[in-house]
RNA sequence: GGUCGGAUGGCCGAGCGGCUAGGCACAGGUCUGCAAAACCUUUUACACCGGUUCGAAUCCGGUUCCGACCUCCA
């Protein structure tokens, strides 16, 4: 089996992945800021990196996936101080911040269940690790690289930047920042304490009336935004690890921060690979609140939103996503999802109908191809679009065979098989939807057919026109064979 | 304003120097009592202007649009 190869962001080139430990490997992905319900926006990345995991495993990998709560730090950025997120929402929901933690995390969890990704290895929280943060923010103040002002701790960005890139990941100059447009209007806002408007908070000194707050060495306060990824990720899987990825918008400030920051503690980038995929816009424009075209998850499955024109599932969405390569953005509208939708519903036919197929002594067919062909896609930095070109092909192959139009012998046969179950279910995690009370409609289906062949065989075809009809109005698909007829939802 | 990244046929989306993915939609055909499904066939391309090259959607330059990020802000 040939090589992985991905995109690092960091070098911004496409390198061979090798495990920096044998056979296991450490991932680490920044999860969501639990302050409110899961929208379109939240589930790339948990589909991507679910795909990446798969893939890995699949190669025989062992893979620690390490996916973080933001429950703490994250602050709303509107003029002032800038106040806690989950605070906030709190206050206006009138409850404990970490009831919001708690609702939105189990939140975020069902959607992820619903796109059937795997579960992380671990999942923690970063108020459940104030320690490890306090712990590391102390390192980075010996280190010389942070200082103490009124009892909030910032990163000396200037200091560290004399003997490290700072801005090597996101592409920035730091003279750059410094002389960037909106610094004027933002120091007066009252960032006097900071020796300079580019250093970042490590520790937030809380106000008495604060709901969040913890003590620390510098007296009550909450830890920065950025600190906990740094902590966690080094806690999990060390001061050096495989992969850390993320939306492209984390680029700057969050993962240039975490950058200097494990350095600053480490000496070291904490990882080797940095993975970023990127966003979703909708009808060819972002999602924004101003735009007022963000579209919860929840709003999706049910169809209830005035930019949809119908309900879409999981896996259409799963599908839809992993049809575009991970790095560009991806459009989303109703159109694209109804395409996403009936072709996913093409493969899976064929995946089903894969087990009946006729065997023959002659193979016509190297169903092998396809699958080296799918090995050479995910290895090209996860082209998952190709991928399911090649499976398209296979189905193509599947739909010939069950028409006897091509001979399939016994070992393509079971290839074929095997290679939906590998690549369609396996890897890109893609599940057969479960339907409700399967058995029961079954029966009551069959039950109508036998009623229609019936009225068939007697020549009555205004009734059984008018079964099938009603059927079909009723969302039921309605197909005659030679052997009789079937159905399906 | 700064820094990056984009502009591919009706829609979504691969490809990134010659062999012109794939899906959906459209059209024709096979099958069918009629449909549906399936299969076969087929039409629409590479934002614009120059250049490099035997040859460019793919490389270079310019133009026009679009997007992301630019500090405590998914």
């Amino acid at each position: 089996m040939s090589d992985l190869r991905l995109y690092n962001t960091y070098t911004r080139t496409v390198e061979e992945f090798h495990p920096l430990h044998d056979k296991n490997v450490g991932l680490y992905v920044c999860g969501p800021t639990v302050y409110g319900p899961p929208h379109l926006g939240h589930v790339r990345g948990p589909v991507v990196f679910d795909v990446l995991r798969r893939y890995m495993e699949f190669q025989g990998l062992k893979v620690r996936h390490v996916r973080n709560i933001t429950d703490v730090g994250h602050l709303v950025g509107d003029g002032d101080e800038g106040e806690d997120k989950l605070s906030k929402q709190a206050r206006l929901e009138q409850v404990e911040p970490m009831e919001i933690a708690q609702a939105y995390t189990l939140a975020y969890n069902d959607m992820c269940r619903m796109m059937n990704t795997l579960p992380p290895s671990i999942e923690p929280r970063a108020s459940g690790h104030i320690l490890e943060q306090i712990g590391m923010i102390e390192a980075i103040i010996n280190a010389g690289l942070a200082y103490e002002a009124n009892g909030s701790v910032y990163f000396d960005v200037l200091t560290y930047a004399k003997t490290h890139d700072y801005g090597k990941l996101s592409g920035r100059v730091l003279e750059d920042l410094i002389a960037g447009a909106g610094n004027e209007a933002r120091e007066l806002e009252g960032q006097g304490e900071k020796r300079n408007p580019n250093d970042f908070a490590l520790w937030k000194k809380a106000a008495p009336e604060h709901i969040m707050q913890w003590n620390s060495p510098w007296g009550t306060g909450y830890p920065g935004w950025h600190i906990e990824c740094s902590a966690m990720s080094r806690k999990y899987l060390g001061d050096i690890f495989d992969i850390h990825g993320g939306g492209m918008d984390l680029l700057f400030p969050h993962h240039e921060s975490e950058i200097a920051q494990s350095t600053a503690c480490t000496g070291h980038n904490p990882a080797r690979f940095w993975i970023h995929h990127n966003m979703i816009t909708i009808n060819g424009q972002k999602m924004a609140k101003s735009l007022n075209n963000g579209i919860r998850v929840d709003e999706l499955f049910a169809g209830n939103h005035p930019l949809l024109e119908q309900a879409y599932s999981p896996m259409t969405l799963r599908f839809f996503i992993l049809q575009a390569h991970y790095r560009g953005t991806l459009d989303f509208s109703n159109e694209a999802l109804q395409a996403s939708d009936k072709g996913l519903q093409r493969l899976l036919n064929a995946a089903a109908q894969v087990k009946k197929l006729p065997v023959s002594d002659i193979g016509e067919y190297a169903v092998s191809d396809i699958w080296n062909n799918c090995v050479q896609s995910m290895n090209e930095d996860l082209n998952t679009p190709q991928v399911i070109a090649q499976l398209f092909e296979a189905a193509r192959v599947c739909n010939q065979a069950a028409d006897e139009k091509l001979k399939l012998d016994r070992e393509n046969v079971e290839l074929l098989g095997r290679l939906f179950d590998t690549w369609l279910l396996g890897i890109l995690g893609i599940k057969a939807e479960e339907k409700g009370h399967e058995s029961a409609l079954d029966g009551v289906m069959q039950l109508l057919l036998t009623m229609r062949a019936e009225a068939k065989t007697n020549k009555n075809y205004a009734l059984s026109d008018e079964i099938r009809n009603k059927l079909t109005a009723l969302g039921f698909t309605i197909k005659d064979g030679k052997d009789g007829s079937s159905w399906s939802l």
